[in-house]
DNA sequence: AGCACGCCGACT
DNA sequence: GTCGGCGTGCTC
């Protein structure tokens, strides 16, 4: 009974996909105590060396072997403590991925790669005894001379001089080879406050949403309802003022395509300390240095987009989430996780209130403020003059299209144009057509790779497939029959352009999807030459935000019919944001803005719902229908999907995990109900098959522990290593 | 995820 | 006779 006790030893998060921390031994004779958790370290890994970060100290496990040691220690303090590391280690828990998977999206890229935290220190330059007792004797006039009288006042900051003296860097080099300058590393601090810029005069609703704010001491979650213009943005900068007045540091949270250089100019105008940004085109000095500045509590503001979620914060006194219904808040791939969801759990954590704001939030959001968990604020339609859009529905049922287009429309177009506006056309399928059918045969062009028809593209030249990238020439006969009566099928953007331009002639008609934007320039520059003369505007979802169109009147939706009925149950909650959000671009203060949705179903209670009480109406129709259902948000989803090459080897893998499911939940006798191993909507993608299992329950919890006990089994499945799979909780896409 | 180990085909 | 194909299994 004298064995020795086992080592105390590291425990490290590693950026694999195995779940489990790996025990390292601290090398050197140091010791394992809790001053290493939230560092990083440098270990062997088989055969290879990678950086992870000790997230807890212990007893190695007894089964675990020989340990070996780490390499070196990267930080010598802690970088993930408190709040922040225990909410990674929530989001790994919730969304069933390795600690190290989590803690490597949380992180950029330099520091997951072992480079040290840039330095935040301000680099200034002071004189020595000897040069404050020389610099008099300095030639008069001399730059030298007014850079030392500069200095002679006290130490100055680099960003001081720039400002006061002119080229003083060469002047510095002569009284620092003197031996009479020297640089010193003030310590990083927040700049003091300037003015904030003057913001308009609130009105009642956003005095009332605020003081509401105010009064809440602590976590709670308040969701604002509000449309284009009522006001949300202006709430935004009150609450961070006065989060900031509390001397916290505040994180506003932005969909991808929200954090346009005009979001950012309006807070850091208002703002009275420098707005720190995190988002996806930033080089990775600067997103390394925004994320140490935040995690230090130097930066008392964040902006970001998704990840920037998991940014340590430790002063954190608010989390804002601008758009919280937008779908670019779920990480897709990867581990999946949604941003807004892990806001709340970590403003939670931190006692902080959270703002959602939206002008159709989420079912989910509205239902939380249904049962008393969130505080719903409405804001009244616009601030300022501007009307409301006057949305109208076309029914083209038994008309003749033109293109596609029905009268209405035409008339619509013409109408706003005649009148000097811009007009807009939303349709939500790229290309030319989004099929190519024989008339003679039936034979419609398909990939090889997808079950999906290929969308014809550039001018009818050429048959692209949306779902993989595969492209070939459009052949000149059909391959079935020799027909040469090959018929474009639908209507895409670039048709509808062309059908546009050729009914309007007089105006540019100018397209505007994923293909247009790419070649970014191309289009600045027609949009640039229409200015703010009359237009046509074609496009897709891109068109719902960004660009600035003040000139805009007139807003037409064509092809809505296919949301309608789709068998994905979000299509509808995400058409009416779609709507809503299209709707939201019409009209300014001098002219009332018409919407026209053309479709062949006239009396859908979506549309008949919308046009009469708005998103709100929608909202209270489409939520008992959920609960009948017993779908999201009244009860909790996760879904598995797996996909390989092989047609057997993804269905016989599912097959199996779903009989372990079966097994775990028997056993744990939990209700979550089980569809299956199922087929994906597409079965076959980029040459791969695809299937998947969705589980279902009441509460959560339910959910989460029959996960946790059936997971370690699926993976251990041997058919799990010839499959790609993952799982998704709270999953928002059934692709 | 990587990376090594291992056991079968076409090349100097 | 070897280079290399990717199936299988492991990483504290």
């Amino acid at each position: 009974m004298n064995s020795a006790p086992p080592p105390a030893c590291l425990k490290v998060a590693l950026p694999v996909p195995v779940p489990g921390l790996f025990d390292y031994l601290p090398g050197n004779g140091r010791h394992a105590d809790s001053g290493w958790i939230g560092c990083r370290v440098r270990v062997p890994f088989g055969s290879r060396s990678l950086v992870g970060w000790v997230a807890d100290t212990g007893v190695a496990e007894s089964d675990s072997g020989s340990l070996k040691a780490i390499e070196g220690r990267v930080d010598p303090v802690p970088i993930l403590t408190g709040e922040a590391l225990a909410s990674l280690q929530w989001t790994a828990r919730y969304y069933q991925a390795p600690l190290g998977e989590v803690i490597a999206a949380a992180v950029p890229a330099l520091l997951r790669e072992g480079k040290p935290m840039p330095d935040l220190s301000v680099p200034a330059w002071r004189l020595t005894d000897a040069g404050t007792a020389g610099w008099p004797e300095l030639r008069r006039n001399s730059r030298v001379r007014q850079l030392a009288e500069t200095l002679a006042q006290g130490q100055c900051p680099e960003a001081e001089l720039d400002v006061r003296v002119a080229q003083w860097r060469p002047a510095m080099r002569t009284l620092q080879a003197r031996g009479w300058a020297e640089c010193l590393a003030l310590p990083p601090q927040t700049p003091t406050d300037r003015p904030a810029g003057d913001g308009p005069e609130l009105h009642p609703a956003q005095r009332d949403c605020l003081e509401a704010l105010r009064a809440d001491a602590g976590f709670a979650v308040h969701l604002i309802e509000g449309v284009t213009g009522s006001g949300k943005t202006e709430i935004y900068i009150q609450a961070v003022l006065d989060c900031l007045a509390r001397g916290k540091q505040a994180l506003v949270l932005v969909p991808e395509i929200g954090l346009t250089p005009q979001t950012l100019a309006r807070f850091r105008a208002r703002l009275p300390v420098p707005v720190h940004v995190l988002h996806s085109n930033l080089a990775d000095g600067d997103r390394a240095r925004a994320w140490a500045a935040i995690a230090a509590g130097v930066g008392r503001v964040l902006l970001g987009t998704r990840s920037a979620v998991f940014t340590p914060m430790p002063d954190a006194g608010l989390i804002i989430i601008d758009e919280e219904h937008d779908g670019s808040y779920k990480q897709q791939d990867g581990f999946h996780y949604h941003a807004r969801d892990v806001a709340i759990v970590r403003a939670k954590a931190m006692a902080a209130p959270v703002i959602l704001g939206s002008a159709t939030p989420s079912l989910e959001s509205l239902r939380n403020a249904d049962a008393g968990r969130y505080v719903l604020h409405r804001l009244p339609e616009r601030a300022g003059t501007a009307k409301p859009p006057q949305v109208r529905v076309a029914d083209i049922r038994k008309l003749r299209l033109q293109h596609g287009i029905g009268q209405a429309m035409l008339d619509g177009i013409a109408g706003c144009l005649k009148a000097g506006g811009q007009a807009l056309v939303f349709k939500n399928r790229r290309g030319y057509a989004p099929a190519l059918l024989c008339h003679d045969c039936g034979f419609t062009a398909m990939c090889p790779r997808c079950d999906a028809t290929l969308t014809l593209h550039a001018g009818q030249k050429r048959l692209h497939c949306h779902h993989c990238g595969h492209q070939k020439p459009k052949p000149p006969a059909c391959p079935d029959c020799g027909s040469l009566a090959l018929q474009p099928q639908g209507y895409g953007t670039e048709r509808l352009e062309e059908a546009l331009a050729a009914a309007f002639p007089d105006v540019p008609c100018i397209r505007v999807d994923s293909e247009t934007t790419r070649r970014r320039d191309g289009l600045a520059k027609r949009l640039a030459e229409a200015g703010d003369g009359p237009a046509i505007l074609v496009g897709t979802q891109i068109l719902a935000k960004g660009h600035d169109l003040p000139n805009l009147r007139f807003v037409g939706v064509v092809g809505v019919d296919e949301s309608l009925y789709s068998a994905d149950f979000r299509a509808h909650e995400k058409l009416a944001q779609l709507l809503v959000q299209v709707a939201g671009r019409a009209g300014r203060a001098e002219h009332a803005g018409h919407v026209l949705i053309q479709t062949h179903h006239p009396g859908h209670p979506l549309l008949t719902g919308l046009l009469h009480g708005g998103y709100p109406a929608f909202a209270r129709e489409a939520l008992p229908e959920r609960q009948q259902a017993d779908l999201p948000p009244y009860t909790h989803m996760a879904l598995l999907r797996c996909e390989s090459v092989h047609q057997e080897a993804a269905a016989v893998f599912l097959e199996e995990a779903s009989a372990v499911f079966a097994e775990e939940r028997r056993r744990g006798g939990w209700p979550v109900h089980s569809s299956g191993a199922l087929p994906a909507g597409m079965p076959r993608r980029a040459g791969r098959y695809r299937w998947q299992l969705t589980l279902n329950a009441r509460e959560r919890g339910d959910l989460q522990r029959l996960l946790a006990a059936a997971l370690p089994r699926v993976r251990a499945l041997k058919s799990a290593r010839k499959t790609r799979w993952s799982v998704d909780v709270d999953p928002c896409d059934f692709l």
